[in-house]
DNA sequence: TACGACCAGATTGCATGCAATACTGCCCGC
DNA sequence: GCGGGCAGTATTGCATGCAATCTGGTCGTA
């Protein structure tokens, strides 16, 4: 028996194709066809897609299997206030001391965004590092997982987030005010700029959708 | 086959036995068992006990199947203040035109709770059919989906909550006054007392845990 | 041509089977 | 008396089997 159970590995990997697109938005899992694809059988892959369910990324129709649900603007538009508000909780949330000790460790992450974004990389994953960070201190671990849970939903509209290079390096920006804020103890700032980065994010998305 | 996936019926049980004790905090959960005593097989129960896993409501150990998690004042104390701000972020997010066709049925609600405390019922179902009246036009699903998530794992330690009937009456006072608040239009006046109503009941918590 | 019944293949939902691991109680050595 | 190891059982995790439903395509009829 592996160590982890096969469903967790499966949402990862389902995840990641939910989020690349090679699941297509609107289209429905055939349950057989992707089994087999992974190399497992269907146990482990229907538990791993009901997880996923249950987070929202996936839907179930009964009778008809699972659905990677179609992109709708009306969502995201929801999402991105809602991330934004959890991560501006989990903040609120986390003690001030330990708050004082991100601030340096968040720069350097930045400063890696800064790189990435200079050598025209992908930017998506380092930023959920910086975003990570920034929430690893806060103690309400039921929170975290909220937040975890959302924003693979988020990211599916993400793909064309950083798409324009002038958001991105705007994003940078507010990531450092952010660690600004906290170094000055300012938490409201911080809290405010975490929010309207995300707003941002979101008005940037409604300009090319798929 | 049914019109309905059997896990759902399933989540719903195991859900009330986690909630009245009939599967033990602390307690791991044998899926033979409770496999043969739902009148299931193996398959859908598992499935059910995953998306439980998802929820919070029980926890996987790799290798040794599911548990009940134990109780945990400290979580408990997490879990009220974050069912509380969710809640008025959802009451924030109602369009004002919405929020005020709701006092008078939620007047309604309030006094059948007065009624049933008055013959010494459970206030509980009542009080949710009140919460879930006032968030019930809320446009943003995934807010509310995480609402429906994290509640049952508070509602493990409301089992005291209710059993000061000072508190009980207290508390119909506290729901009257975010009714009136909302009639007046003044949502930050509700949403306070709404915040306070759940942190009060974490509050009464603490005096007698189990 | 439009429309609906019907039939075959595909697919899901649930049941069962099986091997690897985890637990229990016992024995033995210390 | 107590802790470590061992055998047998219990239990999980995954694979497979099977029947009901869904799909979509064809044919017949108006």
């Amino acid at each position: 028996m592996g160590r982890t159970p096969l469903r967790s590995d499966l949402i990862e990997e389902i995840t990641t194709r939910v989020l690349d697109g090679r699941l297509a938005a609107g289209a429905r899992v055939n349950e057989v066809h992707l089994a087999r694809e992974l190399g497992v059988s269907r146990t482990p892959l229907r538990e791993a897609l009901i997880g996923l369910a249950g987070r929202g990324l996936l839907v179930t129709e009964p009778g008809r299997g699972f659905l990677v649900p179609p992109f709708d603007p009306d969502e995201a538009r929801r999402l991105y206030p809602l991330v934004a508000e959890l991560e501006a909780l989990a903040l609120r949330w986390t003690s001030p001391l330990e708050l004082a000790g991100l601030p340096d460790a968040l720069d350097v992450v930045a400063d890696e965004m800064a790189a990435a974004l200079e050598r025209g990389e992908d930017l998506s994953e380092v930023d959920d590092r910086w975003h990570a960070l920034l929430l690893s201190r806060c103690p309400n671990p039921h929170l975290l997982r909220l937040i975890e849970q959302t924003k693979p939903l988020l990211k599916r509209y993400e793909s064309c987030y950083f798409g324009g290079a002038g958001r991105a390096g705007e994003s940078i920006g507010e990531h450092r005010r952010i660690a600004a804020a906290l170094r000055e103890g300012d938490l409201p700032a911080a809290s405010a700029v975490l929010v309207r980065n995300w707003v941002k994010a979101l008005a940037y998305l409604g300009k090319d959708e798929r």
